[in-house]
RNA sequence: GGGCGAUUAGCUCAGCUGGUUAGAGCGCCUCGUUUACACCGAGGAGGUCGCAGGUUCGACUCCUGCAUCGCCCACCA
């Protein structure tokens, strides 16, 4: 095969792919076919985050992919029965939204418009593009996962896991219906989740207005027609004339109302006036002050964000241009007391692109995390069995116990702090995309069930569930549930691994934890790695309206999917934010090239290509030293696999590949020869290592060994126990590199050879240089004379006229260098021996005072040399 | 208001439970058109590890305080 002089990717990464499908061993079904492993091997299982079918990928995902990959071909390679499965997310409000607008843009309509039947159909429409689209691009980041178990979060088996956790749920009292404040987007005409709001601080007015006797401060003045309640602290001094539930007669903004006096600790008596009023249907400390008090409340604003008949002549206007001919109002009343203008404000707002939030008492569905129920089945560490728990505490359980142990380890914190905080969370969505909540009404009569029931004048409820509960099936909704006979179940759940970014551990870890061990009784998972968010170069975050967003599909066209990989591994750790640049790619595509140059040297060098199994014996110190650091990088690279150390064992095989195989040992296979086994064997070892990394060009370059096995499916190399004293090579790479530094430093232009006199009395040098001297000379483009004697007048005269102010130079630059370096080396000697001389040599461990030691005698010795 | 993280070479970051003279990649400087690779090779410069204390024989590493930046959470009307 004829290798081109830099490795396309373009060539070759499709094909490649089409090829590891043809073979279908990203199915473990397959692979225990055909014997890669068995039954009873150990399984290693991962779900795949599904990503929304809102569009496509971007690098989030793709770094996501590229990580899962490398521990999912890793423990391929191990022999491990292993499943990674893919699928994509329905993402209810994203992807409404984002067809809502693409309707509203394209023809001025709105969903209801078309009616519900003929809008969802646009939304599947959108949602198979997308999923198309992503799923190609998955494919092109060369994710090795299992195509034939892929599943939706809205497909029928998904459904079905939905509504029969539903049931359950109710059945066990833990769903429950209820009218509460909630969080309503009138743009949307939806609530949405506490988790799904976002805080965005603004300069507002702040209002001082006067209440009867009192001083209340509002930001929302238009919220406050209602308000008969006015609300202090219990042991706040200046209010005490004021008792609670005393009724005040005072002039509010449209006429006389009776305010009734409430004392609640809710109230900081610091703030403002210590005063306020209340609006419990738009404000949830108001909502909570109320039902504690057992207080009226009444509907302000309805749900289009427009004020009510309460408002009277304002009744009807948007809230946000009512707002100033209010104020007005009231300052003609003079019920204004005075404006506070640089007032710092938050807003919330529907961070799925909505509208501005506006608390509303509605009815919705809860799932209660507080109340106490039976857990049957108990496969999770500290709750046995039938024991009574809540949802919060087996939340809390499964991660106290290190049952599910967070990667890395500070997250254990944020996660407690939001669990440990935990309130009801709210199912219902008054939107169209999703899972219909499987309750069906008939007057009075309620049923929840999955099938319909029977019989005339049901209706369903129209509302849909919260993205998050499916989501949070995911590890067992795609294996089968509710079917518990299903093999995969058996087979791969409880996954091995939950790897996702830091922004989702609420929204859906923590979720999966929740209806995991709610339903099964068992942990989702046993490992959760949590990534970083990909920012740009600066750290900003990628945003299109920014235009700093850098595409995956762009960077895998330009500098191929295995560099991509790489710039996303590589230099960054688990739970912190990595920063990407073109650049960065670039040079990855450089090292992707490098590998290639080194084999592509090896395939043509050799007499024979073929892969070498067993480890070839060594015939020079070259052969022993390149032998056992492949050795350690065998052992660091699975090791640091196994902790999720992804970036070291990244950049130690990086090392190896480049500083120890390239420069060193396959300059050396140039001069000393018979190395083909050795080479081979080296090769062979260094793509199965670097597969998991970069699984394109090393399949590329492995089909060039006549195997029949793909890469993907070959054994993961295995450490020989044989233990190598590399001292020697270490000095020859010294005294290489001392000659090539002594020619540069004088002056000595690279191509031409010289001659350098090597003057030294140790005859343990002379007999190394002596034994090494082809090897030394060709690496240092040097001829070497050795002598023990100094150089005579004579002898400086043979030499060559050409050569003489070289010699007097190196001469020079090499006294220099000594005198340097001996310096250093006495400094270096007297720390040492004043450490030892401390207190150091009587507490420090043995060992360590040991190695000091050792240390001290090699300096000594090094000196010795320059005496 | 609470919590978390970051602060190490010009830039991006490693540095595991305290123990060599603190590392890598990129960039920079010098030299080189050597038939694997210019997507390359050889050599080099560059850091009092944010600041101030403390613990220790020994601190980039542990503790306390401070500063700057970033993130998350929270019902201050």
């Amino acid at each position: 095969m004829q290798l081109s002089k830099t490795y396309q990717s373009k060539d070759y990464e499709d094909r490649i792919y089409q090829e590891w499908l043809d073979e279908d061993i990203f199915n473990p079904d397959t692979c225990i076919k055909k014997g890669i492993t068995s039954e009873k091997a150990e399984h290693f299982s991962m779900v795949l985050p599904p990503p929304n079918v809102t569009g496509t990928l971007h690098m989030g995902h793709a770094a996501m992919l590229a990580i899962e990959d490398v521990m999912v071909r890793y423990n391929r390679m191990q022999g491990k029965r292993t499943l990674w499965l893919p699928g994509t997310d329905h993402a209810a409000i994203a992807t409404q939204s984002k067809v809502e607008k693409i309707l509203f843009d394209t023809t001025g309509q709105t969903r209801h418009d078309l009616g519900r039947e003929k809008f969802l159909k646009k939304v599947d429409n959108f949602a198979q593009n997308s999923h198309d689209t992503i799923i190609s691009q998955a494919k092109k980041m060369g994710s090795s996962l299992d195509w034939s178990r892929e599943a939706f979060t809205l497909d029928k088996q998904r459904n079905l896991a939905v509504k029969t956790v539903f049931e359950k749920m109710y059945k066990d009292g833990i769903i429950y219906r209820g009218d509460r404040i909630v969080n309503w987007d009138p743009k949307m005409q939806s609530n949405v989740s506490d988790d799904e709001i976002e805080r965005i601080e603004e300069t507002t007015d702040f209002y001082y207005l006067k209440y009867g006797p009192f001083t209340i401060g509002t930001a929302r003045p238009e919220t406050k027609f209602g308000d008969k309640y006015v609300v202090m602290h219990p042991d706040d001094k200046r209010y005490t004339k004021y008792k609670h539930g005393q009724k005040i007669e005072l002039e509010w903004i449209n006429g006389l109302v009776t305010a009734t006096i409430i004392k609640d600790e809710a109230v900081d008596p610091k703030f403002g006036t210590g005063v306020m009023t209340i609006t419990p249907w738009h404000d949830v400390t108001d909502f909570e002050i109320a039902q504690r008090h057992n207080l009226s409340y009444e509907q302000i604003i309805d749900e289009n964000g427009k004020l009510m008949a309460i408002a009277q002549e304002f009744a009807g206007q948007d809230i946000f241009d009512a707002r100033p001919k209010i104020v007005n109002k009231l300052k003609e009343k003079g019920l204004l007391v005075k404006i506070d203008h640089n007032y710092i404000h938050s807003i919330a707002k529907n961070y799925r692109g909505g509208g501005i939030i506006e608390p509303q008492i509605r009815t919705q569905w809860f799932i209660d995390v507080n109340k106490k129920f039976t857990l049957p089945h108990s496969n999770i560490d500290g709750i046995k069995s039938g024991d009574e728990v809540t949802l919060k505490q087996l939340m809390q359980t499964v991660v106290q116990t290190r049952q599910i142990k967070i990667i890395p380890d500070r997250f254990n914190k944020t996660y407690f702090h939001w669990v440990d905080n935990l309130r009801d969370w709210c199912i219902s969505r008054q939107i169209w995309y999703g899972h219909r909540i499987p309750v069906w009404y008939k007057g009075d009569e309620i049923y929840v069930g999955v099938d319909a029931p029977q019989g005339d004048g049901w209706q369903q409820d129209p509302d849909t569930l919260d993205t998050w509960f499916s989501s949070g099936l995911w590890t067992f909704s795609t294996m089968g549930y509710p079917d518990t006979n299903n093999p995969d179940m058996k087979n791969y759940h409880p996954t091995t691994v939950m790897e996702t970014g830091y922004d989702i551990i609420f929204f859906w870890v923590a979720r999966m934890i929740l209806m995991t061990t709610y339903t099964l009784g068992d942990i989702p998972f046993k490992y959760v790695y949590l990534h970083g968010m990909v920012r740009d170069e600066k750290g900003a975050k990628m945003s299109k309206s920014v235009g700093n967003v850098i595409d995956p599909l762009d960077m895998i066209e330009k500098f191929g999917a295995d560099a991509t990989r790489l710039s996303l591994m590589i230099g960054t750790t688990p739970g912190n934010d990595m920063k990407l640049s073109e650049s960065k790619v670039a040079g990855f595509r450089n090292f992707v090239n490098k590998l290639w140059n080194i084999s592509r040297y090896i395939m043509m060098t050799v007499q024979e290509v073929k892969h070498i199994e067993t480890e070839p014996k060594a015939n020079t110190i070259a052969d022993e030293w390149i032998l056992s650091e492949l050795n350690q990088l065998i052992k660091d690279t699975s090791k640091d696999i196994d902790k999720f150390n992804f970036s070291q064992a990244g950049e130690k095989l990086y090392d190896f590949t480049w500083n120890k195989l390239a420069d060193w040992y396959v300059e050396i296979a140039k001069i000393e020869k018979n190395k083909d086994d050795i080479l081979l064997f080296v090769l062979g070892n260094l793509l199965k290592l670097w597969h998991p990394f970069m699984p394109f060009v090393t399949e590329v370059i492995w089909k060039n060994f006549s195997t029949d096995n793909q890469l993907v499916i070959t054994k993961w190399p295995k450490v020989s126990s044989k233990k190598v004293d590399n001292n020697k090579f270490s000095t020859l790479q010294t005294i290489i590199s001392n000659i090539r530094t002594l020619r540069v430093n004088a002056g000595i232009t690279a191509g031409a050879t010289t001659k350098i006199i090597l003057v030294t009395t140790h005859n343990d040098l002379i007999n190394f240089v002596q034994e090494y001297k082809t090897v030394i000379e060709k690496m240092t483009k040097t001829e070497l004379e050795l002598t023990t004697d100094k150089p005579t007048k004579d002898d400086l005269a043979s030499i060559h006229e050409s050569y003489f102010s070289l010699f007097t130079s190196i001469s020079t630059v090499a006294k220099n260098k000594q005198a340097e370096e001996k310096k250093n080396l006495e400094k270096y000697i007297l720390t040492l021996k004043n450490k030892l001389d401390s207190d150091f040599a009587k507490k420090a461990p043995k060992e360590i005072v040991e190695k000091e030691k050792e240390k001290l005698k090699q300096a000594e010795e090094k000196l010795n040399k320059f005496l």
